[in-house]
RNA sequence: GGAGAGAUGGCUGAGUGGUCGAAAGCGGCUGCCUGCUAAGCAGUUGUAGUCCGAUUAAGGGCUACCCCGGGUUCGAAUCCCGGUCUCUCCGCCA
């Protein structure tokens, strides 16, 4: 959410921002002119109030009986002139709050203005794609062969998009998620949350999913609870309706969670494999930090998540996302994606978005109410709040099959996970 | 699932229709005292919005907030209705 005070003081700034992002300009205008019409209203009623009180005040001292009778109609009516301006103002007061839920965020300078994949810029990339003398196999088969990845029967229990892994393929992801967590908490200091995967519905306006992306989330009805699309939602939730002590600042949290999504805006899109599923694990990177170092808090961010491809050996590159691309709410982002040689099957490889790493300024923090106070007495302001994965593991375990595959169909155990899995160093059928 | 209790300021905890934004204590801050610390004494101490003030001061006025949302009333922390959450006991259960 953008501060009102954005809208009122500096106007044209928001409107280039929205311009670049591709919201129409004018909602500008409507919010300004129903921020307008609600202080009037406001102001208007506040009088009537301040009058109202006093004299309510007043008849409890005076007891002369009959001149309370006349009063009391008079106080009656007054009361009721108030009613009817609350209740014009809750109304523009809605229209207003439902415009600035789902209005974008204004992007940093630094992001290209563009509509896809062509405006985004490489800002750095690590490894070569390998080259290979044989035809690389895309990884439902690799996995498929080995006996360690199972679509067919993923899709017999639970339907489309969803997979079953097994023996070695199963422990390959858990070697993994243990491996990221291990290397976000010992080497970059991040304390590790166990948090909830069910969550109640305002986290989920705290962070930005709600309202706008409904579609996506699964819910209980019944329970009213939603399953996290990411750990980002519980994480960054930790800390919702408090005020945090600067000293505490900067949070680094590292958390494992499963994630569900109904992908329904992705219909038939990456149905092959399991790039995209309703359920995939992910390790996540959330900081909770103040305004002067969250630029600085997200460069070791996304250097925190590569480190892990670095790890693993697999080629990457990290990509400046462009204003069409990139999520709505957050001011800047960061994608980092792995390359995987046959992901597309016989259209060969491709990259493969493995995290996004994304300041979101106070955009969130203004939703989930997340607060810090600068010195000891002074007035709470805003944090920021950071996220990026470190790493999703449907799109890594692609990677690894691919690149780690060998002629004889046989997968080498990228050597950092081996302690991970017995010194297993290969995976054969 | 059954039965009951409760939700008040940073904390503990009074308050059952008007002068209650809210007693008291604790904590915090300021001053005095003290070689220093502690103790003691005095004062002070919620948040947000808005208006006045010199456009971002001191200061002052007003409005809202005693879990949330409605209602009754001239007037609600206090009465009524709905909801949320917490706790206790019983049952069931990984």
């Amino acid at each position: 959410m953008l501060d009102i005070r954005l809208f009122r003081e500096h106007p044209e700034m928001v409107k280039a921002g929205f311009q670049k992002m591709g919201t129409d300009p004018g909602l500008v205008d409507r919010v300004r002119h129903l921020d307008e019409r609600i202080r009037t209203l406001k102001l208007e009623a506040e009088t009537r109030k301040a009058t109202l009180n006093a004299e309510s005040k007043a008849m409890g001292r005076s007891l002369s009986p009959e001149e309370r009778e006349t009063r009391r109609a008079a106080l009656r009516a007054l009361g009721d002139e108030i009613s009817t301006l609350d209740a014009q103002r809750a109304e523009l007061e809605k229209e207003l709050q439902d415009i600035l839920w789902i209005v974008p965020n204004l992007p940093d300078e630094r992001v290209p203005v563009g509509q896809g994949e062509e405006s985004n810029v490489v800002v750095r990339s690590f490894g070569e794609p390998r080259t290979f003398e044989f035809a690389p196999r895309p990884h439902w088969e690799v996995g498929e062969r080995l006996g360690i990845l199972d679509i067919e029967r993923g899709i017999k229990i639970s339907g489309s998009r969803f997979y079953v892994l097994r023996g070695a393929g199963a422990a390959l992801q858990r070697a993994l998620i243990t491996f990221m967590l291990d290397l976000h908490i010992t080497q970059h200091g991040y304390t590790e949350v166990y948090p909830p995967f069910l969550v109640k519905e305002q986290c989920l306006w705290g962070t930005g999913q709600l309202p706008k992306f409904a579609d996506n989330q699964y819910h209980d009805a019944e329970e009213d609870y939603w399953l996290v699309p990411t750990a980002e939602v519980p994480v960054t939730n930790l800390h919702r309706d408090e005020i945090l002590d600067a000293t505490q600042l900067p949070l680094h949290y590292v958390a494992y969670t499963p994630c569900f999504r109904r992908e329904k805006m992705s219909a038939g899109r990456d149905v092959r494999g399991i790039k995209r599923g309703h359920q995939f694990d992910k390790v996540e990177l959330v900081k909770l930090c103040t305004p002067e170092t969250s630029d600085a808090e997200l460069e070791t961010l996304t250097h925190n998540a590569e480190a892990v491809c670095r790890a693993l050996e697999l080629p990457y590159r990290v990509v400046l996302v462009c204003t069409g691309e990139k999520g709505d709410f957050n001011a800047i982002q960061y994608d980092i994606e792995v390359y995987a040689p046959a992901s597309k099957g016989e259209e060969g490889g491709e990259w493969l978005e493995v995290s996004s790493c994304s300041n979101f300024r106070d955009f969130q923090a203004r939703r989930a109410n997340i607060r810090y106070r600068p010195a000891p007495g002074a007035k709470p302001e805003f944090v920021h709040t950071l996220n990026g994965s470190g790493l999703a593991l449907p799109r890594v375990m692609i990677a690894i099959l691919e690149n780690y595959q060998n002629p004889d169909g046989s997968v080498t155990i990228p050597s950092v996970l081996r302690p991970y899995m017995h010194n297993q160093t290969v995976i054969t059928a």
